[in-house]
DNA sequence: TATTGTTATACTCTATAACTATA
DNA sequence: TATAGTTATAGAGTATAACAATA
């Protein structure tokens, strides 16, 4: 316990705690990711495509838990600055694809986040790390 | 490993893990407070100020993250719904204190949490329950 | 009929800048 | 000068409803 939890009674809390450490976390990683001018959705999706020419905005959607409505920004926006582009399928779907561009753009994003997931595990304490990933599987479908 | 997770590459990554867990149990507990028309935010002021005559809105929010400005506008609601008062202390700063009705509105809250927390706790393998709370606790300040 | 992709829209959450009044 | 509280506003994230075109 070497920060200041004891002075909120809530961070006893399981939800609250996931809650702050959630927020605080995502909000290191978005700024890390500003650097490349992405955001955490954004990295996401390049992260799943990045060995598939096959996969459409719904299904990454579904995987991502994105609503396909919300897709549409996101992919567009990856689309204008080249990281992307669509390969039709057939007259109805769309493969999502990388570009040259966005293969390299990968590599950055690999390195980023790799040094997030790292100095993330290194702030749980040793005792708890190797339960972190198992114990957060059990709370989403 | 009862679920999903083989089929999104990404549920490896403790960031992302972390982001879908919280993503899911938020809005699993938003839609409870939903019955007592509460938010997450305003359920946690409520329970930070439970036993408390003398913490101002600058406090609340040191302790619980939020900005004072966006303070304005949770409180004016928890003030309009009567579920807290604002006593002066002096002529610059006000005590945010709980109504009889807002002390009332407390038990409801205190139980839809509690069994909140039972059901999170629950969804986590027991081999790693124990260590959840202290590995959350390493990731914010 | 069901699905893919889209448009429009609205609500919530969070962050910043600028301001008033009081300590 | 620093702090408490406020106003206005903007950027993100997320949700729903409605729609066109195709399977």
């Amino acid at each position: 316990m070497s920060n200041d939890h004891a002075k909120d009674p809530l961070a006893r809390l399981p939800g609250y705690a996931l809650r702050r450490a959630a927020s605080a976390t995502m909000a290191d990683l978005a700024a890390r990711l500003h650097a490349v001018e992405l955001r955490i959705s954004d990295a996401s999706v390049l992260m799943l495509i990045r060995d598939r020419v096959d996969m459409t905005s719904t299904e990454i959607g579904k995987i991502l838990d994105f609503q396909s409505a919300n897709m549409v920004p996101l992919l567009s926006r990856l689309e204008l600055a080249g990281h992307i582009k669509r390969v039709p399928i057939n007259r109805k779907s769309m493969a999502i694809v990388l570009t040259d561009r966005g293969q390299e753009l990968l590599i950055q994003v690999d390195s980023i986040t790799a040094r997030f997931e790292v100095e993330l595990l290194g702030r749980i304490p040793e005792a708890h790390r190797a339960h972190f990933l198992p114990a957060l599987h059990g709370l989403w479908p």
